[in-house]
DNA sequence: AGGTTCGCCTTAACGGTGTTAAGTTGTCAA
DNA sequence: TTGACAACTTAACACCGTTAAGGCGAACCT
């Protein structure tokens, strides 16, 4: 019998560890006692870290921005328009990086104040390249909402990148949908390629600052 | 003692009362046993008409869907610009008329296929202003996507349309901040003035869709 | 060195959840 | 009159987030 003493946990592992958790059993699965097992703890342990499960979820979503910030490499030299497809590509590949990735992100607020240092300095880029504060924050927030709510859907048909929700058949669907006939048609361009149609979107977005804002 | 019988339960009467229901006690408190008892029944019964508790929220979802496309009153003379507009908003609308709203939504999956008709009208009109069927689609999601993200993020901050949540001060925030001044600006920019700021990000995205797809 | 505090965890329990199985009741057809 | 069937109820199950109380080793104080 080992008398080894684990070492005592913080939030931040407890938090990577239901962050590996989470792409195995997904949110539903995420139970506290689930986690409590993968530490070698029993569930109430993780009120001692945490007043509640929501507490957790957020420093998941801490910890995803945090991960999302460090794979993620900016160049001060950008220009507007590669920051803004840097920023909210790497939002992306940062949420399909996980089972339910949007739902908890969207779900959840950040624990602290770090997520600050990548706002100020995407704030500062864009109004240095001629954007008004108000301007700078609107490109960057809708660009961000643009994200936030394309992965969402993505997710909810594609769990994770090589799985597949049931329901989605594209032939099926237009089989049903024969009396709607660009409906049916539409069916490829809505469920497929979610990377070719995700930078189209994020295209148009970009496109509409540029042009809104007249900042080329 | 009353022997007047209640006359059996339907699909879209219970979605109803849970859509009723779902403004007064939000999306957690939204238990099949509290939809029973709002409809005189026992918590089983449900299972008659919904094989389980999601079943019931796309059935819910469903309405809210209908609903929407009840109050928004489209005009085969728009532009595809007021079409985009139009149809926007009203999802908008009718996201916000529930607690939420947009997770309940973007959660849930449609009952059937009615929804194909407001979509293949919306198909119809932009192909016939000149978008291919690929651009069409492209603008109408990206939109919709845009405006998803949107509301579910302002109902993070504003359950409902009268009802703020704690944590969203914006002073406080702005003395957290004081390091990040642009930041802690931008704070009014993204709290505040929802309406205005969601009409802004959205002519951004109609602006995009004008400009890249050379419609005007 | 001995006693005490305190950080970190366990055990036990509570009320509530979605869900299933089995039984009840009223209605309508043969 | 009997039987089938729709629409429910009752009872129970496994599991959930959460709280209260207590245990235990290590660190600190005198």
């Amino acid at each position: 019998m080992s008398t080894e003493r684990r070492e005592p946990l913080d939030r931040r592992r407890v938090a990577d560890t239901a962050l590996r958790l989470l792409n195995e059993v997904g949110l539903d699965g995420l139970t506290l006692r689930a986690i409590a097992r993968e530490l070698d703890v029993k569930a109430p342990a993780l009120y001692w870290h945490f007043k509640d499960k929501q507490a957790l979820l957020d420093e998941m979503a801490t910890e995803m921005y945090r991960r999302m910030v460090a794979g993620t490499p900016l160049d001060p030299a950008d220009t507007w328009r590669e920051r803004l497809l840097k920023t909210n590509r790497g939002l992306r590949a940062a949420l399909l990086g996980y089972r339910d990735g949007a739902k908890v992100f969207s779900g959840s607020r950040f624990t602290g104040i770090e997520h600050a240092g990548q706002m100020e300095d995407n704030l500062r880029l864009l109004t240095a390249a001629g954007f008004t504060l108000a301007q700078a924050v609107r490109a960057l927030t809708t660009a961000y909402m643009y994200t936030l709510g394309f992965v969402t859907e993505e997710q909810g048909v594609r769990p994770l990148p090589d799985e597949r929700r049931e329901g989605y058949d594209v032939h099926e669907r237009a089989r049903l949908m024969a009396d709607y006939p660009l409906s049916a048609q539409a069916g490829a361009e809505i469920f497929e390629d979610f990377e070719l149609h995700y930078e189209e979107g994020l295209a148009l977005v970009v496109e509409g600052i540029g042009t809104r804002y007249g900042v080329s």
